[in-house]
RNA sequence: GGGCGCGUAGCUCAGCGGGAGAGCUCUCGCCUUACAAGCGAGCGGUCGCAGGUUCGAUCCCUGCCGCGCCCA
């Protein structure tokens, strides 16, 4: 054997990766080189990606962690594939989750609250705070590698983007899709602010079902009611109009309990006579149902609590809290004998506030509103007319169930951080829209409204004000329309649909392909607990991943979190699952450790992959191999890509790496460097080559450890900018994956009969091998490397024979051979292969099966057969040679 | 109540018309000079239940049971 000269390895770094090393380092890198700043000049087809803002108040969670891995994978392949990769940071300004921090911080800090402040003074504290507290997640962002375009960082409060708000909102104004209206709207009496639909999250909860007999004698009816204290503003009873038991009641009066008002019984279609009594007490300005029979009946509306939920009317009850009132309420109703049942707990949906959880008061108050329905419609229609795809497919009907059946969004807050309402009330009642370029109308009497938009309200524009909307930009021009959103399934109707409705109608000039804010919308799941269970602060489940980080790495968490990313599925995680990928990237570590260390190293680059090849015609079956099955991967990993299926492309990078070429390929190039010669130089090369497109196509999902081993490994200036691998179909060689099929069986089937006989691993056995299949000729020295057989002694004395397909083994054992383990295993597998011979001859054995089912499934049989009667003798015969024992 | 989805190995999940897969776990044996964050071998599933369509069903259809989620 001769030793060919190994190159010393310039570096041979240390056995184990180790993240915190090298992750900052080479963060600062890509930065400092400018490899995430997309150039509107390049003339390269652009790809685009905005991120869906996260909140400034907020910190980095494992959702975040998921979908900004997703995106950074799907941008830096981008780049990777010579676009013009753009994918574009910032933050929103969350108006009631800033605003309650600030306020607390105020509090706690000077003791004082935002009205001891002017409103210009608390939001210019508000800005402070965010200079000084606000956008840790985007040092976190940092942390985890993202590949995004810092020189475009935008905050929905930035002046340009209130620009773009204040231009949507003059245009919607004036085309009528704006209105202010008293209605009843869902408000939160924490937060003290008015709430879209759904800022409201339902939950069943334990109340109770109190039935209330209204009026005396003859004139009375029960009615029931979860909402005791509300019984103070009502103003009528309902009934269904052809519910006989109250028909001689209808247009009647009867005296409201607690107060001295007599309330009408009115009849209406919506009452239904099932539930309760049958009939309903009517409180028009606590109850959006209410409110609608108000509405048709003509009748009073009487608010009896003020913004906090406080009873301001009634004598007995005023200063009390609502949750307060209604005990007292009920009280004082069973003293006057009117309580007829009451049901506790009783179940039944109950609204809170999505941001603090507060049960939310429907109150009747004034605020602006957009008119969805022309703008739903487009979102749907630009859907449905595959102007913008859902990924995956089954989640469209989600989106179609929300803009077919949308309410008008409520967007006034009653907030002091956020896009004032550019609205002005004169003296005489004038209400003036001011555009962004208008002066807003001064002299004695006029004022703004003080409310200001929903945090959503911008968001839904962030795909075009962020690129420079509503100036006519090189930014807007070049990266807009964006190419994919990727967000949760559960926001879809928050943001998505919003997005679409506000990006058609500010690009409703351009043509629909032209006006639509995304192509493609990849919906994530959510992230659970290894259980499956939601992670959530109340079950304590919840997990950091910058704790992650710390312990495994950032690339084990990219990792982790990208082979969960099914698409639309939801995603478990636990710590074990972080191991093991922190134990992949430390084996890719290893093995190009090892090829660095055996001189291995692609051929200096030309034009396409196979330059980095040695002479084809040159390569042995197990080069040949390696490199069909590479071209193979790499045609898997761009169709998984395709189809934003994520997960899968990991796996097969993941299987590929390490089943075939750590455990296989490497372990056979061990023995062909160590024979040396040009066939050694050879394989050191394709080692090296298949490596080098191994780590970029691992690159944007780990891309800190792929840079760190292709930088040793090629001298290249960064794997950030390396050409994505192309498939190199011409290199398929079906023949050598064939060959190397049968090396693994039998390299297996001999550490098989090792195992079974107590031979230890490290245990050398002489023995004789003699080759049927002449293809496996030339891999004497492989097997006998991968299975630790010597050659045979002088004076061979044979206790073993062992035909595995195309070898016979002769092994010369010092010990006893176990011979009924062996038989067991024989037995075993021949069982099975006699039942897959079954199987499959008794389907040729059906002439329906024969006569209906396609010949290319036939043939799959018949040689199915044939096959397994070839494994069939190969068992027998090692069964015969059995001794009997 | 309306809609959508899911029930596949101990756990978490892929597969979705032709021989049941992965990760983690588990069993046995190994510090075999790239890697013990590792190596080799193995155990483990009437693919929720019952019908139907089909030459053939884990995969398609219907019903049932059990779980989720969204909307009301």
């Amino acid at each position: 054997m001769t030793a060919s000269p190994v190159p010393p390895a310039p570096d041979v770094p240390p056995t184990q990766y180790a993240p915190a090393e090298v992750e900052e380092k080479l963060y600062r890198r890509w930065v400092e080189a400018g490899y995430f700043e997309a150039d509107v000049k390049s003339g390269r087809t652009p790809f685009t990606i905005v991120i869906p803002p996260p909140n400034v108040t907020g910190q980095l969670h494992l959702g975040h962690a998921f979908q900004h891995t997703v995106m950074d994978a799907l941008t830096r392949r981008a780049r990777m594939r010579d676009f013009e990769a753009l994918w574009l940071p910032g933050m929103d300004h969350a108006g009631i989750a800033t605003q309650t921090v600030v306020e607390r911080h105020l509090a706690e800090s000077e003791g004082k609250s935002r009205h001891d402040l002017s409103r210009e003074e608390f939001v210019s504290r508000v800005w402070q705070w965010k200079e000084e507290y606000g956008g840790r997640i985007l040092d976190q962002m940092r942390r985890l590698g993202e590949g995004v375009d810092w020189s475009r960082e935008r905050f929905t409060m930035d002046e340009g983007l209130s620009r773009a708000v204040q231009t949507v909102f003059k245009r919607l104004f004036d085309d009528g899709l704006i209105y202010r209206a008293e209605r009843i709207i869902n408000w939160c009496p924490r937060c003290r602010t008015a709430l879209s639909d759904i800022e409201v999250e339902h939950s069943e909860d334990a109340g109770e079902l109190v039935s209330i007999r209204y009026g005396d004698g003859e004139r009375s009816i029960v009615v029931a009611t979860t909402r005791a204290e509300t019984m103070l503003g009502d103003t009528a009873v309902a009934v269904h109009p052809d519910d006989p038991r109250y028909a001689h009641l209808v247009g009647t009066t009867v005296g409201l309990p607690l107060t001295n008002r007599q309330i009408p019984i009115v009849a209406d279609e919506h009452v239904d006579p099932e539930f309760g009594t049958g009939a309903v007490k009517v409180t028009p300005a606590h109850d959006p149902n209410d409110f609608e029979i108000g509405q048709r009946h003509n009748l009073p509306a009487i608010t009896v609590m003020d913004e906090r939920a406080v009873i301001t009317v009634h004598g007995a009850f005023e200063g009390l809290d609502r949750f307060e009132a209604r005990p007292a309420v009920v009280a004082a109703l069973r003293e006057q004998g009117r309580i007829v049942a009451e049901k506790r707990p009783y179940l039944h949906a109950v609204g809170h506030c999505s941001r603090c959880d507060t049960v939310v008061e429907p109150r009747l108050s004034k605020q602006w509103f957009v008119k969805v329905e022309p703008l739903a419609a487009a979102a749907g229609d630009a859907v449905r007319q595959g102007h913008v795809t859902i990924h995956p497919a089954d989640m469209s009907g989600r989106y179609f169930d929300w803009v077919d059946n949308m309410h008008d969004w409520c967007i006034s807050r009653q907030l002091w951080w956020g896009h004032r309402i550019p609205v002005w009330y004169g003296p005489d009642g004038e209400v003036i829209c001011v555009g962004p370029d208008d002066a807003a109308p001064t002299g004695e009497g006029w004022r703004q409204d003080p409310d200001v938009l929903d945090t959503w309200f911008s968001s839904a524009l962030w795909p075009f004000s962020t690129l420079g909307w509503p100036e006519d930009t090189a930014d807007l021009r070049t990266f807009y329309p964006t190419d994919v959103l990727v967000t949760g399934y559960d926001i879809i109707f928050f943001w998505v649909a919003r997005m679409m409705m506000f990006s058609l109608y500010a690009m409703g000039d351009q043509p629909i392909e032209q006006a639509v804010p995304f192509r493609h919308i990849v919906l994530t799941g959510l992230i659970r607990d290894k259980f499956g269970k939601k992670m959530s602060k109340s079950r304590g489940n919840t997990v950091d991943p910058l704790d992650w980080m710390n312990a495994y790495g950032a690339d084990a968490l990219r990792f982790t979190l990208a082979r969960g990313a099914n698409p639309g599925a939801d995603v478990p995680v636990g710590e074990e699952w972080v191991q093991g990928s922190r134990n992949f990237c430390n084996k890719v570590w290893n093995a190009t450790r090892f090829a660095l260390m055996n001189g291995a190293r692609p051929l200096p680059a030309g034009d396409g992959e196979a330059a980095h090849l040695p002479d084809l015609d040159a390569l042995t079956t197990i080069d040949r191999w390696i490199l069909s099955r590479l071209a193979t991967v790499v045609a898997e990993v761009d169709a998984a890509y395709a189809q934003y299926h994520l997960a899968k492309a990991c796996d097969v990078l993941y299987h590929f790496a390490w089943d075939e070429l750590f455990d296989w390929y490497v372990e056979f190039a061990k023995v062909t460097i160590g024979q040396g010669g040009a066939a050694a130089e050879n394989t050191r090369a394709v080692l090296g080559h298949v490596l080098d497109v191994t780590l970029r196509l691992l690159h944007p999902v780990i891309p800190f450890v792929t840079e760190e081993l292709w930088l040793s490994l090629t001298g290249g200036t960064s794997i950030v900018v390396a050409p994505w691998p192309v498939a190199e179909t011409h290199l398929a060689a079906p023949d050598a994956e064939a060959t190397v099929a049968t090396l693994q069986a039998v390299v297996t089937e001999i550490r098989r009969f090792r195992n079974t006989q107590g031979i230890k691993p490290g245990q050398r056995v002489a023995t004789r091998v003699e080759f049927t299949d002449p293809l496996l000729t030339s891999h004497e020295e492989h097997i006998r490397a991968l299975t630790r057989l010597d050659p045979p002694a002088d004076a061979p004395s044979v206790v073993s024979r062992l035909d595995v397909a195309g070898v016979r083994f002769e092994l010369d054992l010092s010990s006893a051979v176990d011979f009924a383990a062996e038989r067991k295993r024989l037995d075993k597998d021949l069982a099975a292969t006699e039942k897959i011979r079954a199987q499959a001859q008794a389907k040729l054995g059906n002439e329906k099966f024969t006569a209906k089912a396609p010949d290319k499934v036939i043939a799959e049989m018949r040689d199915r057969v044939s096959r397994a009667d070839e494994e069939i003798r190969r068992i027998n015969a090692q069964l015969a040679a059995l001794p009997r024992s």
